[in-house]
DNA sequence: CGGGCAATTGAAATACATCAAGGCGTGTGG
DNA sequence: CCACACGCCTTGATGTATTTCAATTGCCCG
């Protein structure tokens, strides 16, 4: 038996054994965490089903855009999971300056930290609408030990997590903004792809220029000179909260070259 | 019984221990990681001597400055331990950029992620002569599972580098020159005291400015300028390759504040 | 209809990079 | 032991990417 479980899972699949394990609520979003492969919510929905019991504790929650999903000072024990919308982690200095960590999309956990100790100064926030769940650490902690495969795929988020933070900071640190931006729609558009997110080469884009600037430590201002320029050369277009990659060959070099 | 590790281990305790352990080498340096309360070595040293086992499978390796410990292409089943000396991990762009992500120091693992997986593309090397162990990432993963101890250490370890990941994200984003090589002095010096490292408010200080530039993102010539101007403000002295805190106060306001 | 957030654009300021030259220490080979 | 080369640091002049400031427009929402 294999220990890692395999993107076996279908959407349909999903959504059938959802609506087995809570048929009270009819939402799709957890079904889309199922089918992503590295998800921890795929894990936790997969070790469910198979041992026959429910769920771990876990509370649903549904906030409007712009709410905060986890207060900074907060000391917290649970886990929060984002179920379906877009939201933003972040960390902030007294002054106001603030830097985006990562973009959350529909199965992503906050971060793996979460499980073993709280993360304080951290800030989640919804920029859609979104709906979450909320774990009792210890819970997932105890589900962690019996589980080899859930571990598994903790383990994985895990090295995941590490690799993007990694990256985050060779970007910050070293790349150009034209750079940085490039790389930030580029990856946006991968990970929306990986949850049938993405229509041909457009995407929802529910970001303000003010998450773009926050993510990538530019300035408002710049980030739309800089958008305004990717436009203008045909690489990008943007329209009524919608961006479509034109030219995905070019805003690759523009991503990857000095 | 506490599942957490107290820095209760001296350093006399710990080099008695480190001696019955392994009397064929008589160096000190993983009793300094012994008595680091945060430290995996320390819950390892821990967990063998109370089970009257020997140490898991790790091998020692002696290297002189400026060699590398690990190749950013290995894709290596060993997870690296610092033993004593100063080293450094990064991550580099084809085109010869590249990013310090942290100062390794004695007691340091390079990275928790590396328990769980291969992490490529990071690149560690040695900044002065370095000792260092390997341990076979299966070994420690299985005694992860065996002991609940070792597996709050490592918990510990991966909260505490998801929070230096962010801290380094906010820098590079957010912070301007001077500010993040103030922070990285303060930091150093801070690491460097719980390890006991610290002559009062000097430390050896074996970076080259090439190092720093790195580390905070900027320029070896714009880092000149910058500890220049820190000198002159009598914030700190450089001399001989050892650095002194002259004014922390001041410094520290450096490294807050706009 | 009004108010406020979001985006655009241009002009001016600035933080940092690049370029270039010189000095200083350190190891090395003649 | 000297000469020399090389890496490292410093310093100044110049260049440029990005910020700051400011004005204008559009737009969503109350």
């Amino acid at each position: 038996m294999a220990s890692v479980t395999q993107p076996q899972v279908t959407v349909d699949e999903a959504l059938a054994r959802k609506a087995h394990v809570d048929p009270t609520r009819g939402e799709a979003s957890c079904a889309v965490c199922a089918a992503w492969e590295l998800s921890l919510s795929a894990a936790l929905e997969n070790s469910a089903s198979e041992g026959g019991r429910t769920l771990p504790i876990s509370t649903v929650h549904t906030v409007p855009a712009r709410r905060t999903i986890f207060h900074p000072k907060e000391w917290s024990e649970f886990v929060p999971v984002i179920c379906s919308g877009w939201s933003v982690s972040s960390i902030a200095l007294p002054d106001g300056r603030r830097q985006i960590l990562a973009f959350l999309l529909p199965g992503d956990v906050v971060s793996t930290a979460f499980l073993f100790g709280p993360l304080s100064g951290r800030h989640v926030e919804a920029v859609t609408e979104v709906t979450y769940r909320k774990f009792k650490r210890s819970d997932l902690r105890a589900l962690l030990f019996e589980n080899p495969e859930i571990f598994d795929s903790i383990s994985k988020i895990w090295v995941e997590e590490r690799i993007q933070a990694d990256q985050l900071a060779l970007d910050l640190g070293r790349r150009t903004a034209s750079e940085r931006i490039a790389r930030q729609i580029l990856n946006l558009a991968e990970r929306l792809a990986k949850r049938g997110m993405m229509n041909g080469q457009t995407m929802e884009f529910p970001l303000r220029q003010r998450h773009i600037a926050d993510a990538t430590g530019l300035t408002p201002v710049h980030v739309s000179k800089v958008l305004g320029e990717f436009q203008r050369a045909r690489l990008i277009e943007i329209s009524s909260r919608s961006l479509t990659i034109i030219n995905e060959a070019e805003l690759r070099i523009a991503a990857d070259w000095r």
